[in-house]
RNA sequence: GGUCCAGUGGUGUAGUGGUUUAACAUGCCUCCCUGUCACGGAGGAGAUCGCGAGUUCGAUCCUCGUCUGGACCGCCA
């Protein structure tokens, strides 16, 4: 189709060209015998002006009618600042109507009102507006930036399998049922976390992937049942080489995509200081409002809630809000049911609001206590101090979203700064009280560091794992590690673990038996490519960088999807429903 | 599995401590208009108030259930 430009391109300089130009009718507005259409492409709207000589049609021309329009560029008299293109207008000589449109459902415009419900029914027309194509140009600019880099930096992009089997602890799987060998089911991959480890047994050292992953578990704003995974591995590097060649990558998205300069090298925070700090493993560092601990002054307390916690395993943590102290009674009791809903018993609030203690929990305190906790938190007049005391984990977890809360209430960053970091000193595993078993916190496969690797024999719960988390403004990025490569290490681990030679056989022998011909040293990690698209997009939500999302109940309100299927398709898989009614 | 919030013309909202023409904005249609750019002006069409049951003389409104959407907890190695 003849087209001399697109709608974004002309400027002042063009003036008096004779230009071809298509699009869709983003607004019309008709003075009578003049008639200005904004005429809408990927890249812009361009003003279109014409009368009544130009086409008799013109007056019956609709919004998101598909046009193409022969005209002269010219300056305007009136220049709209807001547009790039707003000095000129192409007066047209010829319009011809390309295709015709039905009234939409909803306005296609950055200011669109309809409800994220209404959105996804009509994806196509939602994907028309401005602000969401600008989205997802973004995501494939960052796309793009990593794909670069990787491939420069000798990284082979390799495709590794969707219907795959069945993978060992982690998410819900999901399974498609085969037809061939009734009775068995192939899985979705979580991750190619185990092809991209066999991909360094054979050789490759370096891979990436732009990965699709599949978890069945319940979707949140930043979580979807199927996501991309930036996807890497490598071979012979080190922790610390691995993760500067991260840096380099994710400094070079922020480079040519958002033009800015991110400080390096990027701050490693060990677990347990994150969690002591900031009271989360993916801490968001844009402002200060750390946890303090304070379970060391309250060892002998005369308060019930403060001397009943476990002395080994639990703490005392406060938090520190300037200003707060003339919080009402409602405000408080919404920061108590916050800190329940993460898992704390209770919140305690001391006001120190005329630099005087107060607070229900005061009359327990002794002037010892007093003073310790006044010095240790560098009390100011008007602070609020929220203190949760407890189990450790649940502790600190709890008094950091309280935290995250403030920083998001009092505005305490600015949402245009970008800040990276590294968790590292991943414990490697986790005891369930519960199933009286450990568990590994990243993968069974995680190589523990290699100086606590005596310890697995004496005390496993200290083991640190060689993993990492890189962690930008409260978001985990991407995660990974290094692997063992030994087996009789190997062998240990699955120990611990408490599985027996059956169930390794049983359920990744394919998989361990590979190790047996010579695995180099390798590690790697994988980036949610969505949520960095979310981040950089500053956007709400994940479903607003995923062209097709799904919604938080894992349906698609554009196709239906899940939907029921013919018996016969049911019959040719051996599949046989329970009745739901 | 759980908690909370929402469902009213095409779209987004208001509203009713229970009764009559259900309001506003925008979109849509018709007419007028040669410098608009969120154009303006005049007129018009468009809603069984998510669905089902209950209470009542009477329910968009109250009660219960259900469905859909959203946020979060659990879950997500």
């Amino acid at each position: 189709m003849e087209r001399t430009h697109t709608n974004g391109a002309l400027r002042l300089k063009d003036v008096n060209q004779t230009v071809v130009l298509v699009g869709w009718v983003a607004k019309r507005r008709n003075l009578g015998g003049l008639v200005f259409i904004d005429l809408r492409d990927r890249t812009g709207i361009t003003q279109i002006i014409c009368d009544e000589s130009t086409s008799d049609s013109i007056k019956d021309v609709r919004n998101e009618y598909i046009l193409q329009v022969y005209g002269i560029v010219r300056e305007r008299k009136d220049k709209n600042l807001k547009l790039p293109t707003g000095a000129i207008e192409v007066q047209a000589t010829k319009v011809t109507v390309i295709n015709k449109a039905e009234t939409t459902p909803i306005i296609i415009a950055d200011e669109t009102d309809a409800l994220e419900d209404t959105r996804l029914k009509y994806r196509y027309l939602d994907l028309r507006r401005p602000v969401m194509q600008q989205k997802l140009f973004e995501r494939a600019h960052i796309t793009k930036v990593i794909r670069h880099f990787l491939e420069d930096n000798g990284f082979i992009e390799v495709e590794t399998p969707i219907l795959t089997v069945s993978t060992p602890e982690g998410a819900r799987d999901f399974l498609v049922p085969s037809r061939v060998h009734p009775g068995s089911f192939y899985a979705l991959p979580q991750s190619p976390q185990l092809f991209k480890q066999l991909l360094m047994v054979s050789g490759f050292e370096r891979y990436f992937q732009f990965a699709r992953c599949f978890r069945d578990e319940d979707l949140r704003a930043d979580r979807q049942t199927d996501f991309t995974q930036v996807d890497i591995e490598t071979s012979f590097l080190s922790e610390a080489e691995i993760q500067e060649l991260m840096e380099d990558m994710m400094c070079l998205v922020m480079k040519e995509v958002k033009g800015l300069d991110i400080a390096r090298p990027f701050l490693k925070l060990p677990y347990f200081e994150a969690m002591n700090r900031y009271g989360s493993d993916k801490p968001d560092i844009r402002f200060g409002l750390e946890l303090q601990d304070i379970t060391d002054i309250f060892k002998e307390s005369a308060f019930s809630v403060f001397n009943s916690i476990d002395p080994k395993k639990g703490t005392i943590k406060a938090l520190v809000l300037p200003n707060m102290a003339e919080s009402s009674r409602k405000d408080i009791d919404q920061y108590t049911a916050m800190a329940k809903k993460y898992g704390a018993k209770g919140l305690v609030t001391i006001k120190y609001q005329d630099s005087i203690l107060e607070g229900s929990a005061i009359k327990f305190f002794n002037e010892t206590e007093k003073d310790q906790l006044i010095n240790r938190l560098g009390l100011h007049k008007n602070d609020l101090i929220l203190i949760i005391a407890g189990d450790w984990e649940k502790s600190c977890e709890a008094l950091g979203a309280l935290r995250n809360y403030f920083g998001k209430e009092l505005k305490l960053y600015d949402p245009e700064i970008f800040s990276f970091l590294w968790v590292v000193d991943f414990p490697l595993l986790e005891y369930s009280f519960e199933d009286q078993r450990y568990y590994a916190k990243h993968h069974p496969f995680t190589r523990p560091k290699e100086e606590d690797i005596p310890l697995l024999d004496t005390d496993p719960s200290m083991v640190k794992a060689a993993a990492y988390d890189m962690v930008l403004n409260g978001f985990e990025l991407g995660g990974g590690s290094l692997r063992i490569y030994d087996q009789s290490l190997q062998a240990k681990m699955f120990g611990i673990l408490g599985f027996t030679p059956e169930d390794i056989k049983r359920r990744f022998g394919w998989f361990i038996d590979a190790f047996q011909y010579g695995t180099p040293p390798h590690g790697g990690l994988a980036f949610g490519l969505d949520r960095i698209a979310m981040i950089l997009t500053h956007s709400e939500s994940l479903r607003d960088v995923i062209a097709f999302p799904k919604t938080a109940s894992a349906s698609c309100p554009l196709t239906n999807a899940p939907t029921p299927v013919d018996q016969k398709q049911l019959d040719e898989l051996s599949i046989i429903l329970k009745d739901h009614n």
